[in-house]
DNA sequence: ATGAGACGTGAATCTTGTT
DNA sequence: TAACAAGATTCACGTCTCA
């Protein structure tokens, strides 16, 4: 591990000698004003001095030359991978296209457990991007190991799209205060699977930002040699005392990370986007005694009174709660369906994507 | 309809003209060979390094011109989405930023049935891209139906993770000989849940790459106004017969899901006007432990603190800001209400005079 | 000891209308 | 245009408190 900027550090690297590099860098993300819960509680920004930027220019020099520095020490045949959010990933990813990195794929680590768009004014951010690219375009003989995530996804491919927690709980280094150490720790599962997919037992991984070292404290258990930089010193210190603690796990452990799979929910809204119901369609109960109409937005209108399924079922019984599935029927061949069985047939749609 | 090149036909548009732009540009059209610049030429391929350098030069010339003409004749509250895959999404959005659209969200089309990578060289190419921005940073009256989204999404708020199924079946276009029209048709499901989260029934939703027309066919099913500029005359004429067939939904089955925000305003002192409290009424906190007597004047008064329900509820929590229209309680009946109830008694009685 | 419920928090470009 | 005031707004978990 180096302590110092990551450039200047990379360069006293030999040319060649590392396989893949995995990169965190700023997003940059541009935050104004300070931001409230409901509650009033206030959410604990990333306004730290390393992810300001004067400007888009600034940032994409930036990152121009870290990705210079990175390829000269990468293998010919080496890959790199970069997460970014949509502040920038696009910037990243243009800019190691003329760089003359291969594109391999872009995967989106899907986080079951995002931070809410309180203010309801956008879609819940819910994904980070990576990009996982060649050195070049003509690279033949990099490492994918195509048959382990098969085998560890239920021989079925391993989709570009990852189902993982973010980084919370005993996982998440706490300083003697009790504060986070680092804003934004990743997930070590996150790090698991990017390395079980493109690297060996053996070989050098870079990480040119190191912070507080979950890309070593991966390698090291899954016997990989790593390499970090790191500018800040307390990070620095934390990675070094965590990654010696790190015990390299068994092979019946790895597999356990990998097999998990979720359910797939289907919102209601669905079944109007799949056609298996039309807008203005009438749903009624089981006894045919209470109708409401199905509107493009996937909300319910009974009487005036609209909402989702679950919330008009319940006021259509005078209820608390109702569960809209098993509530609510459509007529199909003159003959009352539950909508949960249309449901089940999305779900056939939609086949098993974890 | 029109049928031409998209710049030129758009500049033919009257600028702030249009509420949404979807556009579906070509992915990579150095794969394709037919990669022309702005001024029509074509882009001819020398060797592989000049080839690489002369055609991402060539795609971003053009992605800047399109995106030009789309910011020119959207309205300044306008919000533009763009589809594409890690070979071109990363240049459309550095290039959206560079052109002052400011990104709201990026959104992941995860299919539910995508085609295998084959050769077992990457990871499944599982998703695509989406981009959603505004036309400018400081647009605040973009449209977006936070609450139809979620009511459609089961009373939790949409992520920005999205699972639809690929189009297939008899949504796919097919000509005569029963090959399909158009290489990357969309689903409708996929267009469905992009105009009903950022449009308005009756707004004007423009496609400059149309295709087969599926932005045409959703937006007619869902009162939306089109305008479509597609260059090739075949996909263009089943556009327009594919259109023609499509059903529009009715008026009420169109309606959104409206949330607060959007109820009339109604002043405090309105319920005391109104007769639903009374000058010297005790309101309290939900646990009754807080006490403030009300004013004649549509003011509150809590240990000699005056000021408006607002004010005086955050003075008595020591907290920044506070909604007093749910914080304070009346007792009826023995009861704690919250006046929040009352102000909707109040929305009813002007909703129905008399 | 156990369970129910309160509390805290995470890479966030997060309001709107009037004066 | 800047300042002020009204008032709308959250999901999944892990941990802690208290009965």
């Amino acid at each position: 591990m180096f302590v110092g900027d990551c450039v200047a550090e990379l360069s006293k690297l030999p040319a060649h000698s590392v396989d893949v590099v995995f990169a965190d860098p700023p997003y940059n993300l541009q935050l104004e004003g300070t931001l409230h819960r409901p509650d009033q509680s206030l959410v604990d920004a990333v306004d730290d001095a390393w992810d300001q930027f004067a400007s888009f220019e600034a940032y994409d020099a930036f990152t121009r030359a870290w990705l210079l520095a990175a390829r000269r020490v990468l293998k010919p045949d080496g890959t790199l991978w970069v997460i970014g959010s949509y502040h920038n990933i696009f910037r990243v990813g243009a800019i190691l296209q003329d760089l003359g990195y291969w594109i391999l794929n872009d995967v989106v680590w899907r986080k079951t457990n995002p931070m809410p768009n309180f203010k309801g004014r956008r879609f819940q951010n819910a994904h980070e991007t990576l990009i996982w690219a060649a050195r070049d375009k003509d690279a033949r003989k990099y490492t994918f190991n195509y048959d382990a995530l098969k085998a560890f996804n239920e021989d079925l491919q391993m989709r570009s799209d990852w189902l993982i927690p973010i980084c919370t709980g005993g996982e998440r280094l706490k300083d003697d205060a009790g504060d986070k150490v680092h804003p934004t720790q990743k997930p070590e599962g996150l790090l698991h699977r990017v390395l079980v997919s493109s690297t060996k037992p053996g070989d050098v991984v870079l990480d040119p930002f190191f912070g507080t070292g979950t890309t070593g404290a991966v390698a090291r258990r899954l016997g990989r040699h790593f390499v970090g930089v790191e500018r800040d010193r307390t990070y620095a210190a934390h990675a070094e005392a965590r990654i010696a603690a790190v015990e390299p796990a068994s092979a019946e452990a790895l597999a356990l990370t990998l097999g998990k799979k979720a359910e797939p929910r289907i919102p209601f809204g669905s079944l109007i986007e799949g056609g298996l119901l039309a807008p203005g369609e009438t749903l009624s109960d089981a006894k045919g005694t209470v109708a409401a109409v199905v509107r493009a937005d996937g909300s319910l209108d009974w009487n005036g009174i609209t909402g989702s399924i679950h919330r008009v079922g319940a006021a259509a019984q005078s209820a608390e709660a109702c569960n809209g599935w098993t509530f609510w029927h459509v007529f199909r061949e003159g003959r009352p369906v539950v909508i949960d069985d249309l449901r089940q047939a999305v779900r056939k749609m939609m086949g098993n994507p974890g």
